[in-house]
DNA sequence: ACAATGCAGATTGTTAACAATTTGCAATAG
DNA sequence: CTATTGCAAATTGTTAACAATCTGCATTGT
């Protein structure tokens, strides 16, 4: 029997994504304090499963966690930025290299994201934007780099996405998936 | 009025410095399961702390989780070593390079380390070994990336350690950190 | 004999109460 | 009037009890 995609999600997983793309789409602005009981209250949950998201988003760079202070929503520091480009270049290149030679079938999952990501850019819902975005450069590391190599991506391309959630032409973003999968498609190495 | 060095720290990051020293030094095994509750007892306090530095230590890529089935000390992908070596040098180049011109005060902290380090290579205490040879990275880090370097460090550091815990030459470490100090002292960018 | 079912134990996930820390403001001394 | 001290409220850190989930093994039915 086979396994369906997972629904029992725990709460911190849910709430963090839910923060994650709060702070992406850019509903929450820079600086911005996130308090635990606000937050509990708002998703009808206790303390404990939001201080863990916190303490899981303060990790990968999107929270500044002070002690005993709060936690907020991160101001990035533009000078690294050059460095953490290049940084998701060369991690993205790595997985896409391992994921040419690989199954067609990965392709579906492809078409399908572009079809919703399209979509979501022409229909300027930032949540949705975010929401396929990372789950397309998600499948990538996934699948061509493995599990090992997740931590290591996940706070650069957070950096990566946190300054451009506004100014930022969607349709531009568009096309570079689009250019992947078309490379993907051929098996191109580029 | 100077405020000294933290002393009050959280009892989830002494947790989590204390186990992530304990897997660096080879006192847990690769595979080793960490049961929280033990944990708990032998640390004399209760989970809540213990859930946190796992789930920090998992986001950093040391352990892995399971869902409701546990955290064990994770093997590493071999495969993804050479990236990750690449992008370790290109992050710490990218640090000494703004360190470079910066004031020489600096520099003390450097040389008591060395002093420090080269210690513990000698006498063969990892936990001292791993301790000191953490705290030179990091400091190169924090004072020539800034805070928002961090997150984005910790994980490649973290897994470039894994694997060299046991087979690894401590003195030969250790002239590296001799020759990074060196460098700096007559500001060389190398 | 073999696979499916159903407990019991162990383990993680969640909750709510309690403790410790920080912050802003008011009272007070200089 | 200014600076300092000392609460009081708000907030985070910790704890212990409770709920949900998984695992292994015995039981059962075929």
């Amino acid at each position: 029997m086979k396994n369906a995609p997972i629904v029992h999600r725990t709460i911190r997983e849910q709430v963090a994504t839910h923060l994650r793309h709060a702070v992406l789409s850019g509903q929450l602005g820079e600086g911005e304090m996130l308090r635990e009981q606000p937050l509990a209250n708002r998703f009808g949950v206790s303390r404990g499963p939001i201080r863990d998201a916190l303490l899981q988003l303060s990790q990968e760079g999107l929270l500044v966690a002070e002690q005993n202070r709060g936690v907020y929503v991160r101001n990035p520091d533009p000078s690294i930025r050059p460095l953490v480009v290049e940084m998701r270049r060369k991690i993205e290149g790595f997985a896409i290299e391992k994921l040419c030679g690989s199954d067609d079938s990965k392709l579906d999952f492809f078409e399908e994201n572009l079809d919703c990501f399209r979509a979501a850019c022409q229909s300027g819902e930032m949540g949705e934007v975010v929401e396929h975005d990372m789950a397309f450069h998600r499948y990538i590391i996934e699948n061509g780099g493995g599990a090992d190599l997740v931590p290591v991506w996940a706070p650069v391309v957070t950096h990566m996405m946190l300054p451009y959630s506004r100014h930022r032409n969607l349709m531009e973003s568009y096309r570079e998936h689009e250019a992947v999968v078309a490379a993907l498609r051929i098996g191109d190495k580029e």
